[in-house]
DNA sequence: CCCATGATGTGATCATTGCTCACATCATGA
DNA sequence: TCATGATGTGAGCAATGATCACATCATGGG
């Protein structure tokens, strides 16, 4: 065996804890993360996760922050293969494809309620949707910045609609499928989007 | 005074709770409406509210559903009042002036993990969104459909972003300038609401 | 008209959950 | 080395959703 004692500290309590919150997110949505299930399956004690995120809404921000930041990692990754012309495509299909793989997450993500908008994590990971999409200021008389957000209203309503099942009947089930689905009606109408 | 003793059957229970549960929804937020402050509110025992809703679930889709309700008169009123050629570009209008005066209960509708898809009521109330945009089969060959789709997904992305504090740089506060910037960009930008 | 029955409301009570606090343990640097 | 601050623990509190036995009442069939 390689160890007998269990040391009373922890190794990355702080990352674990958020381990352990994103398994039970993607498995069983938001409500079944609690604090005292992250912490029985990283083996703390519950008021352990108090050390180190200020509440529950702190905590889920860390889920969120989290996402965003593997969000942004596969856009860029995507982008970077592929030529200027398609890159915008490209981008929306990672979107719409990371909404349809972890669709609790990125639930999770947008709901303003649920996590702390003003966290400077948060916003910092966040950021490279509002720089992509010019959204400093959506009300710019700058007719590129309208087009950019208006392509990411689209690709964002495209993917919310289909997660909350308002779009789903009709819908495949596999992840990809359903993105290949989403995407062909961007093909086929979204102005910002046809080559 | 109209009564001294209050009667041990309340008048109409279920529709005072939505009542009190809309307020505090309005006011607070989703977190915000409990049960027992409903019962509080209307005045009747914490388990009063389980007779007429199975679970908080059951409750969160009930206010739900009116708010499909509400959104559905209001949007059906305006297309009215309009002539043809810009019915659909008044019923986006109405959909993003809705989310902006209602946000908490916008986010209610759409979000999945919170409310009962599956209910009966709640798809009846807010059918009308389906059928409007043809949204029985998005993946449908027809053109027209996707068209409507994609409408759909416009308008609604644009909310949720505004609403979810990611669109809020430099939107104004006050909800009707917020609607004015958000059509704005749709007149500008988006060829299905171009007249 | 009466009363059996089902619908509606109550009070007591439970388990779960977020959160706090006093205290324990340990790593670190002065 | 040892004082100090960071990290973890266990007990425990208040709020909340939910259940159950029981109380109250409306109503329709006899």
């Amino acid at each position: 065996m390689t160890r007998t004692t269990k040391p009373y500290h922890h190794g990355d309590l702080r990352n674990d804890l958020l381990k352990a919150g994103m398994d039970l997110l993607k498995q069983h949505g938001q409500s079944a993360v609690t604090t005292r299930d992250c912490a029985k399956i990283v083996g703390c004690a519950p008021s352990a996760v108090f050390r180190h995120f200020a509440d529950r809404k702190a905590f889920i921000t860390g889920l969120a922050t989290e996402g965003f930041t593997l969000l942004g990692t596969r856009m860029t990754a995507a982008v970077e293969t592929v030529d200027k012309d398609v890159q915008h495509r490209v981008a929306a299909r990672t979107y719409i494809d990371f909404a349809m793989q972890e669709p609790h997450l990125f639930r999770l993500m947008f709901q303003g309620d649920l996590i702390d908008i003003e966290d400077p994590d948060l916003r910092a990971a966040s950021e490279f949707l509002r720089n992509d999409a010019a959204l400093a200021n959506p009300t710019a008389p700058n007719q590129k910045d309208d087009e950019a957000v208006l392509a990411w209203a689209i690709v964002h309503g495209l993917a919310s609609l289909a997660i909350d099942s308002q779009l789903c009947r009709g819908l495949p089930n596999d992840a990809k499928q359903r993105t290949d689905a989403l995407m062909r009606i961007l093909d086929r109408t979204a102005s910002p989007f046809k080559d």
